[in-house]
DNA sequence: TGCAGTGTTGCTTC
DNA sequence: CGAAGCAACACTGC
């Protein structure tokens, strides 16, 4: 799920915990984990080194190493733990937690642990174990990055931006705001809740669009991204910041997962679900057109 | 019980 | 070229 406002949270949290600490040693449950270099290759390569800065680039997390790069792309289950390290059992993958509340048991899906001079862990959780980091030196790094759009929250985002990352796609516009060469960050979630703001139905082609409703969209592109930072990402399912805790955008989105429910405008319409792409949208067909 | 659905992305196929 | 399907996994909910 770890869209722009979830990858920032665990961004800002890693920042303020971890920075300045040295790696004492790597250990995995999951070696496919790490996608480059090979597990046996990567355990050997970090102890000792230490951590600079803690980065964001779209929803890849960027952790700066004495002149190396982790990247770390959450995928739909990954997040990241901070904690103590006598808080994991030797053998914590194997030892269920006995909360009842499955994402809530962070200690069963941690696959990938970071031990830390300092007696705590960071640590990769990931229930469907899809995350993926790889280690790179500065020129990968900036390859591996160089395909993706404008980051959407800062300032050289303008609207002229905007219609010229537009200029030329056909699709429908929900589909559009999910692809990362256009605008980077934005997942299902945030689409969702965007469009809706707008008053845009999702199936909307971005050629028919007018100017006032590609404004519009550009507005809360920036509006919903930036609540979103600020109430810590959203937690409909597993995501945790560093400390445990769940996002509070959850409960004030406004259509995502809300499907049968009365529209939130008052409108007298029910948020209705829709295939657009292969995801489900939701939106009320009653105001957005 | 079983199976469709789930936040992402990239690869394959047509 | 684009669009669609699917795979990578594990769990939820109908």
């Amino acid at each position: 799920m770890p869209e722009l406002p979830e990858v920032e949270t665990i961004r800002r949290d890693l920042e303020a915990e971890v920075v300045g600490r040295t790696i004492t040693s790597v250990s995995t449950d999951w070696p496919k984990t790490v996608a480059d270099p090979p597990f046996e290759l990567f355990e050997g390569l970090l102890p000792g080194k230490k951590i600079k800065a803690i980065k964001r680039r779209a929803k890849n997390l960027i952790i700066e190493l004495d002149g190396q790069y982790l990247l770390i792309h959450f995928k739909m289950t990954g997040h990241m733990i901070v904690a103590d390290a006598s808080k994991l059992h030797k053998d914590h993958w194997d030892e269920a937690d006995s909360s009842s509340n499955l994402a809530d048991r962070v200690n069963q899906f941690i696959h990938l642990v970071f031990y830390l001079d300092d007696g705590r862990v960071m640590a990769l959780s990931d229930l469907r174990k899809f995350a993926r980091v790889r280690l790179f030196a500065k020129e990968q790094l900036d390859e591996h990055l160089s395909g993706l759009g404008p980051e959407p929250l800062e300032a050289g985002f303008t609207f002229k931006v905007f219609k010229e990352q537009l200029a030329g796609k056909k699709g429908a516009i929900k589909k559009i705001l999910l692809e990362q060469d256009v605008i980077s960050g934005i997942g299902n979630i945030y689409a969702d809740e965007i469009l809706f703001e707008s008053r845009i139905a999702p199936q909307r082609l971005v050629p028919d669009l007018k100017e006032n409703e590609l404004k519009a969209i550009y507005d809360n592109i920036r509006k919903v991204l930036a609540k979103a930072v600020k109430l810590r990402g959203t937690s409909t399912s597993d995501f945790r910041d560093a400390s445990g805790a769940k996002g509070e955008f959850t409960e004030v989105r406004k259509v995502y997962r809300r499907t049968g429910e009365p529209c939130p405008n008052n409108c007298g319409g029910l948020i209705t679900r829709m295939k657009i792409a292969g995801r489900s949208s939701h939106y009320c067909p009653n105001c957005q057109k």
